[in-house]
RNA sequence: GGAUGGGUUCCCGAGCGGCCAAAGGGAGCAGACUGUAAAUCUGCCGUCACAGACUUCGGUGGUUCGAAUCCACCCCCAUCCA
């Protein structure tokens, strides 16, 4: 694996988090970090110059989406991702995984992969672990994810169980198909919410020894206190010089509780969603901008803010936008949760560094902003 | 002056004797959203002392057990004719 590598440099006497770089072909990360969601080659609402303002380092993208449109043979004709999509920073492809989940009616899940219905036409498709990883490999992003399926909460032991075995034996024939060296792949901790199954699969997958390690299937419903449980039974057994990350999960609470339990990655589409139906989360706690009490506020989104979005617009201004359905109301409030959002990670590691992460969340707490 | 078609709850617009506080949109108000089938979805949307009551369908009378719906006159609006 070329220019690829992690370094653990320190971590959080207060609370264990871990303080980290990661080195890809396209660039460092440090860690913990938070990747901006771009399923379809594009973080909705935003240029890959608006993503640098806001210093984003690496987003993530989608194997089944792409591959669905415009096809994993059109992007790599185009030269890649990073080429066909204007951006020259790192880049992490999920696998189709989660579509396996969020897509459950059009599925048919089998021991040699699954059976898609199209979303977009309703045509058939069958994505397999070698599929899945010829897909990744034509999209060339620095990291790629193995082919998983991720059970739906709550489920039964035994289907949980079976669901990880299969996530098990999948991985290891991504693992064996996957050859491009300048990607790294990752392999992904299943178990739903059992955590014996969790800490089997997090032993399991750290055997397979691959670049990274993820952990999936949480945040898929159950309650938060269920997902902490979970990561802080894997976390004695998820190798520690690898980076560690936590699959779609990124509300600022989770950013800062995750971390506090060793995770260093997160992603998340909250942030981009929520922005597009008028909600902006502050470090005061959220706002829903749509709402009457801002018609006549003239003040940014969020007091203090440096981003680009509350130091040129009014809380009044951005409610007609949305209100009126103009596309600029949804490309504010997302750079604002963006930016929001990589400020605090960089708080974060700050934190880190100093030792005082418990802190930070208790700052957090007090303030109003960790939960949005 | 004549002919015809209309006036429905904030707006547009269905309804054309009881099942109508009145379809459906829109607007408005609020909520949800965590590896994105999401610029989406859900709820409320006449008033109140709200499992009930009261006031609405241009106005006024009338027919009927019962009218937004039928009749008469009146007032507006649109188009056409003089």
């Amino acid at each position: 694996m070329k220019n690829f590598s992690f370094e653990l440099i320190k971590s959080c006497a207060q609370s264990g988090a871990r303080l980290g770089l990661l080195h890809t072909p396209h660039g460092d990360i440090e860690t913990p970090c938070y990747m901006p969601v771009g399923t379809q080659a594009t973080v909705k609402a935003m240029t890959p110059r608006d993503l640098k303002d806001i210093d984003a380092k690496i987003i993530l993208s989608n194997t089944y989406h792409l591959y669905m449109r415009p096809g994993h043979e059109l992007v790599r004709e185009a030269g890649g991702l990073h080429s066909f999509m204007g951006w020259d920073r790192p880049i992490l492809t999920d696998s189709g995984g989660f579509q396996v989940f969020s897509l459950a009616q059009m599925n048919k899940i089998r021991e040699d992969g699954v059976e898609f219905r199209s979303h977009i036409d309703g045509s058939k498709h069958f994505f397999t672990p070698e599929k899945v990883m010829e897909i990744e490999q034509a999209l060339g992003a620095d990291i790629a994810m193995c082919f998983d399926e991720c059970a739906p909460y709550p489920s039964e032991y035994t289907y949980t169980k079976q669901a990880m075995q299969r996530t098990h034996r999948w991985a290891q024939r991504c693992k064996s198909e996957h050859t491009r060296e300048d990607q790294a792949l990752f392999g992904i901790v299943q178990g739903g919410m059992y955590a014996d199954l969790r800490i089997e699969s997090a032993k399991t997958i750290a055997d397979m020894d691959f670049i990274g390690n993820a952990i999936g299937g949480l945040s898929v419903g159950e309650p938060k206190p269920i997902m902490y449980e979970m990561l802080e039974a894997i976390e004695p057994h998820m190798p520690k010089l690898k980076p560690r990350y936590l699959m779609g999960v990124g509300s600022p609470d989770c950013l800062i509780e995750g971390s506090i339990r060793g995770v260093d990655m997160f992603d998340c589409v909250l942030q981009t969603r929520i922005a597009r139906n008028g909600l902006a989360l502050t470090r005061y706690g959220k706002r829903m901008l749509r709402n009457k009490e801002y018609a006549h506020d003239f003040s940014p989104i969020e007091e203090g803010c440096e981003c680009y979005a509350c130091k040129n617009f009014t809380r009044a201004y951005i409610r007609h936008l949305i209100k009126a359905k103009e596309i600029l109301g949804a490309q504010l409030i997302t750079i604002h949760n963006l930016h929001m959002s990589l400020r605090l990670m960089e708080e974060i590691r700050q934190a880190i560094k100093e030792d005082r992460l418990l802190s930070l969340r208790q700052n957090w707490i007090d303030r109003g902003g960790y939960q949005c």
